[in-house]
DNA sequence: CAAACGGATTGACGGAGATCAAGGCGGCCA
DNA sequence: TGGCCGCCTTGATCTCCGTCAATCCGTTTG
């Protein structure tokens, strides 16, 4: 196999066979503005990372030396107040990518809510690469635009929206989110459970609990499983999330 | 005075005198990133805005032709809900940049707080300099990391911290947002009302005023006037502000 | 299969902050 | 100089949602 390195087409073969170019979170991520033949100096500062429920991926305070874009699975960000308080920033899905609102330090901490797998970059590494590939740069400040909006969105919904309302706007967003699992038309699978979502709402499990079920009685959404449910009603959902009741 | 166009040195001195030049919020923003002779080319798309107090800016859902670099004064920007509820998303000063989190259209309200001077530029124009200047890029890239992590904070403070904590972050953070009004240590300028601290908070004018009220009376700030207040016990703030009581 | 366990639901109650209402205070203009 | 207006403060009451507690339910384990 040794000739291999002397026969260019072997190589681009070789190129072809990066575990990049078979990713099948590729197509989502910033690594599409990549073109096949530049996946290669990905590859090489790349690293394989997988992650069982629950484990953890960074925790605030700790230098940021690592960079991750999710291949598969939910990871969920989060910061915490010293007396145990926790709000959760985001969930995060196939192609998002993780460490875009880091500065000397992670500024948050995150854990795998499923099995994940990541790619990891040397934070150092990742920047020597950006600043060879414009497209990727443009990319990374295309994400964060989006994310920011996102945020925007989110502060609206923990400043001024009621429990039913976040529920509601909760519900609508997150089948949108991860693009490995599209759910089937207005199907929506919780990869999280009742207290993730509470933290991410800003709400607790009790009421959580509450506004589903009420929602659920009034023919709003049914529950298929603790952590599947269908929205019947779209329209109203949509209404009740922008406080059109 | 036509000559002039003939010699260099006197070119040299035009270009000095453009109008980022001196610029006196230059060094905070991201044209700090262009080097002196690029900045006739931002020049070249730069337009000269000036607001009074309370002006539109932007207005969400208008498409988004236009971005801004503020000068002088400060800027609100704002979310709202169909029945008029809400959510100031930001309070923007000197060198901060407004419409990083935009895409086709605006995704919120923009409105003079003070009167203010911006810098305007057209979308599409402001878009060819940053592929011209990679340097540019990376500072809006850096630019809206510091946002993404500003605006994790302020989720946190939205979805878990009591009314009093809120306020002690705000105290905390805001005399550190102006660059062109240094305050003198521990003075805090209130250019906004009371009525956008609660926006920006999630509470409500009367309860903003409680909590200043209660503040003041347990001699952890004293008012100065309406909008001055002096922090008097910056570490019994900062406890307050992290939920240490 | 029973018991234990973690997560979810449901109910009763209480409290932080919203709402409603009544002044207070300073700035502006006639 | 006095009256008006916008903004702020303060008080009384209400309510949504948090807290506390009991129960349920599916899964795991011995």
């Amino acid at each position: 196999m040794l000739e291999l390195r002397s026969l260019p087409t072997d190589c681009a073969q070789r190129r072809q066979d990066s575990v990049c170019s078979t990713c099948g979170a590729r197509a989502f991520s910033v690594c599409s503005s990549l073109d096949p033949s530049d996946l290669a100096g990905l590859d090489a500062i790349a690293e394989r990372v997988t992650l069982k429920a629950g484990e953890s991926l960074i925790r605030e305070g700790d230098p940021a030396v690592h960079l991750f874009n999710i291949t598969s699975g939910s990871v969920r960000i989060y910061k915490l107040l010293p007396d145990g308080r926790r709000q959760i920033t985001g969930f995060l899905f196939a192609g998002d990518f993780v460490g875009l609102a880091t500065g000397q330090d992670y500024a948050f901490s995150g854990e795998a809510i499923e099995d994940a797998t990541l790619c990891r970059f040397r934070k150092t590494d990742y920047r020597a690469l950006i600043r060879e590939r414009p497209l990727l740069e443009e990319a990374l400040l295309d994400r964060a635009t989006h994310e920011l909006a996102a945020a925007q969105n989110q502060m609206l919904l923990l400043g001024r929206k009621t429990a039913q309302e976040r529920i509601a706007s909760f519900l609508l967003d997150l089948p949108t989110r991860d693009p490995l699992r599209p759910s089937a038309e207005d199907q929506v699978r919780l990869p999280m459970t009742r207290s993730e979502i509470a933290d991410y709402l800003g709400l607790t499990i009790e009421t959580v609990s509450r506004v589903l079920t009420k929602l659920k009685t009034t023919g709003v959404i049914r529950l298929l499983a603790l952590n599947e449910l269908r929205i019947e009603q779209p329209d109203r959902l949509r209404d009740i999330a922008e406080g059109e009741t």
